[in-house]
RNA sequence: GGCCCCUUGGUCAAGUGGUUAAGACACCGCCCUUUCACGGCGGUAACAGGGGUUCGAAUCCCCUAGGGGUCACCA
């Protein structure tokens, strides 16, 4: 039976990062036992920065993006709370035992005689850290301090002759000199809260984690925590750092490659199985040759030991490969839902057309839906049908207009749609015949005119569906419109 | 800078001593087609460099270079 977390703190939008290690975290549980459970740890012990708005965020990105959970503040389970900053209590217990034991002490100095410290022994040895200063207080003085109410801290002794070694599912053999980790570490915060390390420690083991996978950020945090592990007498867990997505310069993934935030996505149109598709491939990758793998494929052949130890570029194009795929596997039906909003935002279409013209929206999107490779293209595909003054979108159009017999041509649409009653599937699959035998023009001399006269653009969906989608009353002003002012 | 991790085409990556070094995205070309897109077919393109070990190294070892991470009373 194994036990993973994702532990995200709630101080910001979730990261792509973040969310590719919740996503590693449940394919190695979903691909494991039945008895496997997820556990999702909420860590606001940075009161300032964590917000109950971000936490809510961190449920819906999750959940938007397929990710379950076993375990956490909104489900409760057998190791509640799953908020650190109600385990606070739980967090005590363990400090006072850490001291009576000798393992961890009070330590008063002041932020100035730190950063003395840390100059200090940069210049001595190479690497800085703590002088231990507060280790030699007596009982007494100890005592007497507090009383006092000087703002004191919690150090764990570290013992800066130790190797710390540790086996990465991922990494491999780690070899840690305990000197390199700046001394003895704080454990409590002088506000009292318990630092990041050392309630990690506490929580995983009280919550029956066996295996800690995240981010390789974490990697020389594993050192201090499992001396920690060592103080408390515990069996450390088994870790797996995944190393860290970067942008295209091949620096760390942030604001300036574009969108970081995973909800940034989604509000683009991404769609959540693409999402989780391209993720996937991030580091890990299923034996056989096919990548486009449903959650379900996907958890099946995910295996921890077949992630990569190089950081991947993350790449838009096969993100926007991927997800184009999955728009156009998606019934229309789909995707005019998720389409409503941009529609409606552009001016489009009011919120009550919307939902009135359900039938003309299937259709719309049914001939667009191959050409996106995102929902939000919508705005700029279906504009051709919404606007009402068309013209000529560059000269190369405007051209095709000046040629030869197009006046002609665009009366004889005009006239064979006046007459008609109604632009329907009937009208459009004979009309370009009719038009042939009429004007003697074909091919590409008769598509493209009628194309740019009724969409201005050279380029589209086929011209048949175009005329369905616009309609006798559009069809003609657009025709009217031209013929005035372009032939 | 110290410490740690990493290095196969532009990108994601397969590969674990013997392969013509897969596949995918992107790019280019051809086909399909009224256009664009989709789709189909094909092409360009890689083991960071240098030393070893070995009959034989992308695969094992060392060095160099480059990239990433981390050095908090933030998580």
């Amino acid at each position: 039976m194994a036990r993973a977390r994702f532990a995200p703190s709630p101080t910001g939008p979730i990261h792509i990062g973040n969310i590719r290690t919740a996503l590693f975290n449940y394919l190695f549980v979903k691909s494991g036992g039945k008895d496997n459970a997820m556990v999702l740890r909420i860590e606001d012990t940075d009161l300032q920065r964590s917000s109950t708005e971000y936490e809510k965020l961190i449920y819906e990105e999750l959940k938007w993006l397929g990710i379950e959970w076993d375990e956490g503040p909104d489900k409760g389970g057998q190791y509640s709370p799953y908020r650190q900053s109600e385990r606070l209590d739980i967090y005590n217990e363990y400090y006072n035992r850490l001291i009576a034991e000798g393992k961890a002490y009070y330590c008063f100095c002041t932020p100035e005689e730190l950063e003395l410290d840390k100059k200090k022994t940069a210049c001595e040895s190479s690497s800085p850290r703590y002088s231990g200063r507060c280790r030699e207080l007596t009982n007494e003085q100890v005592k007497q301090y507090l009383e006092e109410g000087r703002p004191a801290t919690i150090r764990l002794i570290i013992d800066p002759e130790k190797t710390v070694v540790f086996n990465d599912v991922i990494k491999g053999r780690i070899e840690i000199d305990s000197d390199t980790l700046g001394g003895d570490m704080v454990i409590r915060k002088s506000d009292g809260m318990p630092t990041y390390n050392y309630s990690v420690v506490i929580d995983d083991h009280l919550m029956g984690i066996t295996h800690v996978i995240r981010g390789e950020d974490h990697l020389t945090n594993t050192p201090k925590q499992i001396l920690l592990y060592e103080a408390l007498g515990w069996d450390a867990p088994i870790f797996a750092h995944a190393p860290l997505i970067l942008g295209p310069d091949r620096t760390k993934l942030s604001k300036r490659h574009g969108n970081t935030y995973i909800g940034q996505y989604r509000e683009e149109g991404y769609l959540p199985e693409a999402m989780f598709n391209y993720l996937a491939l991030l580091s890990w990758s299923p034996e056989g040759e096919k990548e486009l793998l449903s959650k379900e494929e996907i958890i099946e052949q995910f295996r921890l030991d077949r992630v990569t130890r190089a950081n991947p570029v993350f790449d838009i194009n096969k993100l926007n490969w991927i997800n184009a795929h999955y728009i156009k596997e998606s019934p229309p039906e789909r995707i005019v839902e998720l389409a409503k909003p941009y529609l409606v935002k552009e001016g489009f279409l009011t919120p009550h057309q919307a939902e009135e013209r359900q039938e003309w929206l299937t259709l719309m999107v049914s001939t667009v839906q191959e050409r996106l490779t995102k929902v939000s293209d919508i705005t700029s595909l279906a504009r051709m049908f919404f606007d009402d003054q068309i013209a000529p979108e560059n000269d190369e159009a405007l051209m095709v207009l000046k040629e030869e017999g197009v006046g002609g041509l665009l009366q004889a649409l005009k006239s064979a749609v006046e007459k008609v009653g109604e632009v329907d599937h009937h009208f459009c699959s004979g009309i370009f015949k009719a038009l042939q035998k009429e004007t003697g023009l074909k091919g590409k001399k008769l598509f493209m005119p009628v194309r740019v006269a009724v969409t201005g653009q050279c380029h589209g969906p086929e011209l048949d569906k175009t005329f369905l989608l616009l309609g006798k009353e559009k069809l003609l002003a657009r025709l009217e419109h031209v013929l005035n002012n372009y032939v």
